[in-house]
Parts: C-alpha cells; structure tokens; sequence
DNA sequence: CTTGACTCTGGACCTGGATCAAAGGTCTAG
DNA sequence: CTAGACCTTTGATCCAGGTCCAGAGTCAAG
C-alpha cells in the first residue's frame, strides 16, 4: 500500500481541507482535533488523516451540527460497540430538529405569502396589507 | 375618541409588549425606535403607540427578518407614496430568502434522513453509514 | 546569504441581538 | 419618612464560530 504520505505543514493541510488556517488551530483548541506532532521549530506536523477529519467536521457542520455536537461524534465514534447506536440517536435528533425547524420555515414562507400577494405594490402606507399585519392597525 | 391615554413607563411598556426593559432601550440606541420623551426626573415617558411599534418588530422579527431591515420597514413604512412598493419588494426578497433557506434545510433534512434509515444502529464503526459518509472511508 | 513565504503564540476583535452589573436617582404605598 | 420597586447611565458580557494582528522564528529557492 501506499497510505505513506510526507508529513504536512498547518497550510497544506487548510489548502487540502479547503478551510482557514486560523480553523484549523481553533478547532486544535476547540478539542475538534488532537494535538498534532511538533517538528523541532515548533511547526505543527499533520498526516492527511487530518484533512480527512477537517472534511469529517465540514460534512457534519454542513448537515447543520454544532461544533459541540460534533465534538460528542468524534468521541463516539471512537468508541467501537457503543458509539454507532449513538451516533444514530444523535442523528435521528438532528433530522427531527430540521424538521421542526423547516416546518417552521413553512408558516412563515405560508404568511409572508399571503400577505406579499394581497399587497397591490402602491397605494397608501394603511392600505399595504404587509405593513397593517405588522403594525395591527395603527398609523406608523 | 377615547385614544387618550396615560403616559407609560418603560416597564410599564415592556410589559404591554412583552420584551424586556432593556430590549427597549436596545433598540432606542439602535434606531428602531425614536427617542422618547421625557419626564423631568429623566425617566422615558411613552404614549401607547411605542407598544404597537414593538409588536410591529416582534412580528417582523418572527418572519425573519434582521434588525436592520426592519429598521429600513420602519423607514419605509414612513414614505407614503412609494414606501409601499419598497416595502412589498422588502417582503418578496425575504420570501425568496426564506423559500431558498427551506429547500436547503430538505436537501439537509433527505440526507440525513437516508443515513438514519440505512444504520443498523450498532456494530463496528467502520460499518455505520453515518460514520462512514461523514468521515468518506477513513479510520477515526 | 538573502528574500519572501510560511508558521508560531497570545490575545484582541467581529457579528447579532440582546442581557447584565454597578452605582446611583426617583417614585409610591403605607 | 421610609422601604422597596422602579428608573437612569455607562460599559461589560454572552453565545458561536471563527478572523485578524503583532512580533518573532523558520524554511526553501535562487
């Protein structure tokens, strides 16, 4: 196999990523990563383990994960026999909380709605049906 | 016409509206609501009109939008001629908005949901589909 | 060797929308 | 008159998730 790679500069690895350096670091103190290996000047050293864990965290914020949450997933992922029911649960929670939360865009694309379509784009400030709803009724 | 009414306190206010003292006097200094008058003894004097104002922005908090641009309505709403075309376009971008944000969180929420239904929820790691998408083959 | 790009640390700063604290002044019921 | 509730101001703090900076050290190419 060739899984050997030269080890990688902080930089190299947000280019890889596709992340800031800053996050990388960030994340370092955020306990999102491990402490990496030191070379002799201080230079932090990464195999491309991490690239993959930087995407790991990027998917798993793009899926609408705190870092909080995320960090709770990197730990049971580690764990071998326990951390993949976990890890369902955790998933099934966030799939609910989008739920609710897209159910809620819902009503109030559903108000917005109504309210944009019954204004005719002119006419007096009382008139505006948008403007009447927010106010209920009372001259501005 | 009975709309004479006593002049209120600023708790007195905050309760009517239901937001707190110091949310009031937040949005005074961020240009939401105008600068009150005052009693003698410093004390901000408000007529009723301010409570309808504070529903107005809570409501317009509750479509979404920003405090900003419900200082732009609040500006808007002023104009009364051609505040109530501005003001509709003002509400057509924030549906648009709110409309994008939902097919976004569907996109999120069918993801997520087809990693759910395909974990067993328990065995190696290596094997949970959740795991294995958001870290794409690669041992924690 | 020099130059320019890179990295280090520690800490300050940012956005939005508040929320709280401290130290003091005011108002009102009893 | 006094206690206690209410109000004033300025300025700090909070949350997440970073971003930026200064000053110093390091690395690789020419």
């Amino acid at each position: 196999m060739n899984t050997q790679t030269a080890p990688l500069t902080i930089g190299a690895v947000a280019k890889r990523a596709g992340v800031a350096i800053d996050t990388i670091r960030y994340y370092e103190r955020e306990g999102l990563l491990p402490e990496p290996l030191r070379r002799a000047s201080g230079y932090r050293s990464y195999g491309d383990g991490t690239v993959v864990q930087l995407r790991f965290i990027r998917r798993a914020k793009d899926l609408g994960f705190t870092l909080e949450e995320i960090r709770e997933l990197l730990a049971l992922s580690a764990d071998r026999q326990r951390g993949v029911k976990a890890v369902k649960q955790r998933a099934q929670q966030r799939l609910a909380a989008i739920e609710q939360r897209i159910a809620e865009l819902q009503r109030v694309r559903d108000g917005l709605a109504q309210l944009v379509a019954s204004c005719p784009g002119h006419g007096k400030p009382e008139a505006c049906p948008i403007l009447r709803a927010l106010n209920d009724g009372e001259k501005l």
